[in-house]
Parts: structure tokens; C-alpha cells; sequence
DNA sequence: CCTTGCCTTGACGCTGACGACAAGGTTTAG
DNA sequence: CTAAACCTTGTCGTCAGCGTCAAGGCAAGG
């Protein structure tokens, strides 16, 4: 399988195999000619790198889940290193949702406060008529 | 006041404060050897700015709040154009923290049988020793 | 006069995951 | 012969909010 024909598969670019390959994420050979020539089974492993960056994670946390599936693993997730950035990254997410919480109440507020102002120096005809 | 004050004063840079000039925040008047004068107001100012961005707005969602301040509002948040980037930042905060949730949840699942299948394939004797 | 410490504009670096283009080789089909 | 459709490496652009020099002007104290 040629460069293209897993980009098309795996529904990304050409551009973006090469990147990974430049990142040490995955390892065509080269035929003849000098083409990367893939086999079947990286189409999962760009699979699951595609599937974990869509979540948040960045290359460098794909790289145990890729060695795991590499290694036989019918699954990325199994290996004791993948399961360590598994922890890492919903501890992290847990951070963020914190964070995130706390900003949405903030900006709930400021708008509560911004709504109420306006109601007191400019009132509504409506909901203060009799 | 001259911008290294300032910069002292709202706990930032000089380069940062060039930077919200450039973009058209702050508009500092000259004095005869063309250094930058802020006057006190301009404190106010720069300290909502930081305060927005560490929210997470972006310099264009700060303009509105910086015209209400300079209108004379004791808040930036009560002019309706302030308010229209409130609600529409809201709203982006609940979407981006539901799909932080499904994020979390997945990480979660995959976590829960990766540690399931760590069980299966390779037992603990505590846990199964009698 | 010289140093110190302000200030000025200008321009490149950074982070991440690529997109886009350049300039060229290869193979196949017509 | 040539066009089409693959492939190669290399390099610059993107987004945001600045950090970090670089090279120089201005003011005041010793």
C-alpha cells in the first residue's frame, strides 16, 4: 500500500503520514523507486493515533498506545505505559473541567450582574407596567 | 505615566502592553521625546483586559468591554455589545465542557477496561488468593 | 564624558499539527 | 511523445499572545 491509498483510508492526508513518520510514529519501508510502501496493519495504528489526537492528546502521548498495538496488543490501551497517559490525561481533563466550571460560573455571574444593571437604569416598559 | 509603570502597576509587560496598542486596546497619548503617556483610567483598563483573557476570550471578544469602560461605565460588562459576547462566550464554554465530559467519560471507559483487561490476562494474587 | 536606566521601532522565536506550494522523478496509458 | 497521476524532499505559512534580542535615542547623576 502506497502513501496515498492509506491517507485515503485512514481519511487523512498525505502530508499528515509523512509528519508522523517524521515524528517517529510510524515506520514505512521503501520500495524500489523510493515510495513508502505500508501494510496493513498501520492502517489501525493511524487509526488510533487520529482517534487520540481527535480527543486532546498531543504525539508524544500517542507514542506508548502505538508501540502497544505494535507489539501484538489487539488493543492500544492495554499496555502499562498507555495506562499511565490514560491516568495522566483524565487527571488533567478533570483539571480542565474544573477550571472550566469555575470560569462558566464567572461569566454567569458577570452576565446575571450585567442583565440586572441594565434593568435598574433602563427598565423594561413591559414587566414594570400594570 | 509612562509605560513601564503601567506595566508594573497592571502586573505585565511593556512589550505587552505595545502589543494591546497595536491592536487597537489602549490608546496612550506622546509626549515631546515620543514616549508612550497613559493616564490612570488607562490601569483600569489594561487590568480588565488581563482579566478577560485569563478567561479565555480573545483580544477581539475584549474590545467591547474596553468601549463600555471608556464610556464611562463603572463595569465593563453592561453595555449590550459586552453582553452579546457574554452570552455567545457562554455558550461556548457549555459546549466546549460537554464535549470535555464525553471526553472525560471515554478516557474513563477506556481507563475502566484496559484495568479489566490487565485482570484477565495477568490476575493479582491478593485480590484472588483465599 | 560616561554610565545607568528609561524609552523607541523592528523583527524573529515559540508551540502543534499540519496545509500548501515548489521543483522534480516514475510509471502508466493513449 | 506527452499528459496524467502517482510519488519524493524541502521550505514557508497558519493561529495567539506575547518573549526576546537588536540597535539606537533621551535624560540625569557623578
Amino acid at each position: 500500500m502506497l502513501i496515498g491509498e492509506l491517507a485515503e483510508r485512514a481519511g487523512t492526508s498525505t502530508r499528515t503520514l509523512r509528519y508522523y513518520e517524521a515524528h517517529g510514529l510510524v515506520h514505512p519501508q521503501r520500495s524500489a523507486n523510493g515510495y513508502r510502501v505500508y501494510d496493513e496493519a498501520e492502517l489501525r495504528v493511524v487509526q488510533e493515533i487520529r482517534a487520540l489526537l481527535d480527543v486532546g492528546f498531543g504525539l508524544d502521548d500517542v507514542r506508548p498506545f502505538v508501540a502497544c498495538l505494535r507489539a501484538g496488543n489487539e488493543s492500544g490501551n492495554v499496555c502499562p505505559d498507555s495506562v499511565l497517559v490514560l491516568r495522566r490525561k483524565l487527571a488533567e481533563v478533570d483539571d480542565y473541567l474544573d477550571r472550566l466550571g469555575a470560569v462558566r460560573q464567572q461569566l454567569h455571574t458577570q452576565l446575571t450582574h450585567a442583565i440586572a444593571h441594565r434593568e435598574e437604569t433602563c427598565p423594561r416598559r413591559r414587566a414594570s407596567a400594570p
